[in-house]
DNA sequence: CACGTTACGGAGCGATGTTCCGCTTTGCAA
DNA sequence: TTGCAAAGCGGAACATCGCTCCGTAACGTG
């Protein structure tokens, strides 16, 4: 489904080009994991055995590299949202399942949730794959509840898929701070229309 | 360490520190309005026209310096908590009214949301700060919109402060991502009882 | 096997956080 | 006023990290 065109006019790659991506995305993959995604570029490169040269020149940006590695992931996180739809109780609490798997995922990468960050307008691949692969799924999870009945407020899926990243961003283990009991609260706020507090503010 | 005594045995400080500290304090103010909470610590030493040594010494790190330039706007917000409580036409109206001013408080700062990532051993300075100050508010706010009864749900302080500094934390405008919306949604949230869905989640 | 093309490696640059130490300033006292 | 020790200052220097650049090595085709 994400890979569109095995072979469009395939320009036969070279063989060390082959082995060094997947050296390179293998390295990554063990050094996010005990370093964290923010670990040093160099390290990823050394743990690969090839130079930064060539590390830059297959993942320009940190955020290709961390699509490479955890593309698969995500794709699995976004089949589990139709499935949970149809297995649920309720479309509400496929949502409230599908959403928990999210934060789960996000949680075990220390320090993931930092897509939602920076740049807005060139849109790091990382964001975008999260916009393309995500978004849809959560809409689709939303709709549902909205057409149940379950879900009365006004959302964007967007800012729901950015909430719930935004919450598990740092996310240390805490023991004063649960995130999955923060993220059902706010879903639970989903369920009641909300009066005109909005301008209740001062100022 | 917050230094509560004016002079516990005042050990007569230097005309010369006295001078700096202010001048420090007050580029900082300036270099943090101008380019954001992470500029550079040469730019606020060249600012105030001191030395790297000079500024380290003074501050020792990054949130130590931060809290002298905000510690009295996060006062003021403190001390908007009980007044609000006053003033509104019920405790929830008044805890909504003070976390969206705590919001702002947040959002003008741009990267002051980060307080409560890092290091959660060491606590910060600026993180102590906060808990010393805003958690207590918030806490009594929402203590009283649970004995009117408007809110329900399970929730403690530290959390609810922490989850909207997360939400709030990045926060660039972004004309597809209301922060304040969210802050609403979560708080609307807690005016429900939550079923047993803690548990819903798959594995 | 030779040669042009492609990719590699890692030194090097600029930016930033942080430390360290010789020199200056300050305040007290003679 | 002047001398002096202590306190404080400045900024060079070190360590890290992201990223670029280009001489050199590897590949694969004829």
């Amino acid at each position: 489904m994400t890979d569109p065109t095995p072979e469009p006019a395939a320009p036969r790659r070279r063989a060390d080009v082959e082995r060094n991506e997947r050296a390179i995305v293998d390295a990554a993959s063990r050094v996010f994991s005990a370093s964290g995604v923010d670990a040093p570029v160099r390290e990823v490169a050394a743990a690969a055995g090839v130079g930064m040269g060539t590390l830059y020149r297959h993942f320009p940006t940190r955020a290709d590299l961390m699509v490479a590695v955890y593309r698969h992931q995500i794709d699995e996180c976004a089949e589990a949202g139709p499935a949970l739809l149809a297995s649920a109780p309720s479309p509400f609490v496929a949502l409230l399942a599908w959403v928990h798997r999210y934060v789960d995922f996000l949680g075990t990468k220390h320090g993931l949730g930092n897509v939602w960050q920076g740049d807005a307008p060139g849109l790091t691949a990382l964001h975008q794959l999260f916009l393309d692969r995500l978004l849809p799924v959560l809409s689709s999870l939303l709709d549902a509840a909205r057409e149940s009945g379950e879900v009365v407020a006004d959302v964007r899926p967007y800012e729901l898929l950015r909430a719930v990243g935004d919450l598990v961003a740092w996310t240390v283990h805490d023991p004063d701070y649960d995130v999955r009991h923060i993220v059902t609260l706010l879903l639970t706020g989903l369920r009641q229309e909300q009066p005109d507090w909005e301008q209740t503010d001062a100022d």
